[in-house]
DNA sequence: TATTGTTATACTCTATAACTATA
DNA sequence: TATAGTTATAGAGTATAACAATA
């Protein structure tokens, strides 16, 4: 086991400052774990990207799907559900959704006649044209408050931390 | 509109090697993506405080009420929903299941009838003395990835991120 | 009229078992 | 026997409207 450490405590009244109750609750050494800013984080990010595609009528799930399927075209949909974390029966749903708005296509494979080969249609490669762009905006405003390396210097540390906790 | 600049373009390959896809689909330029990222390590971290948390039988929402009870004894049920960005509705039940645990206490306040002042009880407060073990285990764990100085950096970027994000 | 706690309700996400048709 | 897609179902988490008691 280790100790909060003594450069720990600190950056916990840091934080204190930073992240504010608005009520005028004392939230103690919420503000310092790790694990609970970066829920704070995420569920803020997680808003914004949502109110950002609201005009596309994309959550984050389905842009992350068109963009698996346009960066794989013919794969299978176990291949993107897995790829994503989405369990197989959840994503049934999510392609019937995506092809009834004509996003997406799919075609029984040759080869395997029990697997389907999915595509984006010339509407789903548009819409996601259109997301790139709403993405881009999106992550410009969360790099809007850091300075040159900073971004990279995130991603590496969500990376770490991400392969420090067990499961794999 | 902002250009995804020259520098992040080098950040999105390097993150492709960082964050393997397991399966042998191409996730193109979502690696790179901070949304997506700061989303994975959060999914990750919350399993890992799941299962830490598993033989306390406490959900990360429960560890911090309890947590907030303790930082702000008497305070009103109200209070530590909004504080938690827990709906008032919502947190009905999850009272309840701690008051009948016998973890907390609701005592009709003196001053204003219609509402709780809230408390832990000894059974509440030893358990709250166990899971701090057992999260700062869990910290311990996301920051063994890094190096010193890091952690505070992580933080002061989530505020950051947060801050920088509409919605206030 | 506003606030505290509450009920009812609904919608999204996530999770598991089991079926079908193919292999 | 195993795999791809599917169905059914159940459980969390989250959202809104409305009510009773109190201020």
């Amino acid at each position: 086991m280790t100790t909060p450490s003594r450069s720990r405590k600190k950056t916990i009244s840091a934080a204190r400052d930073a992240l504010p109750a608005s009520t005028g609750l004392d939230l103690g050494p919420l503000p310092g774990l790790l694990g609970y800013a970066l829920r704070r984080a995420q569920v803020a990010v997680f808003a914004d990207f949502m109110a950002s595609f609201a005009a596309l009528d994309l959550r984050p799930a389905q842009f992350s799907v068109l963009l698996l399927i346009r960066q794989n075209p013919g794969c299978k949909q176990s291949d993107v559900a897995e790829a994503l974390g989405i369990l197989r029966p959840n994503f049934v749903a999510m392609m019937d959704e995506l092809d009834h708005r004509g996003l997406t296509q799919r075609t029984t494979s040759k080869g395997d006649r029990r697997s389907y080969a999915i595509f984006l249609t010339q509407a789903g490669e548009a819409l996601l044209d259109a997301a790139m762009k709403v993405v881009a905006e999106h992550e410009a405003r969360l790099t809007s408050a850091m300075k040159p390396g900073e971004p990279e210097k995130f991603l590496d540390l969500l990376a770490r931390i991400e392969r420090a906790v067990p499961a794999r």
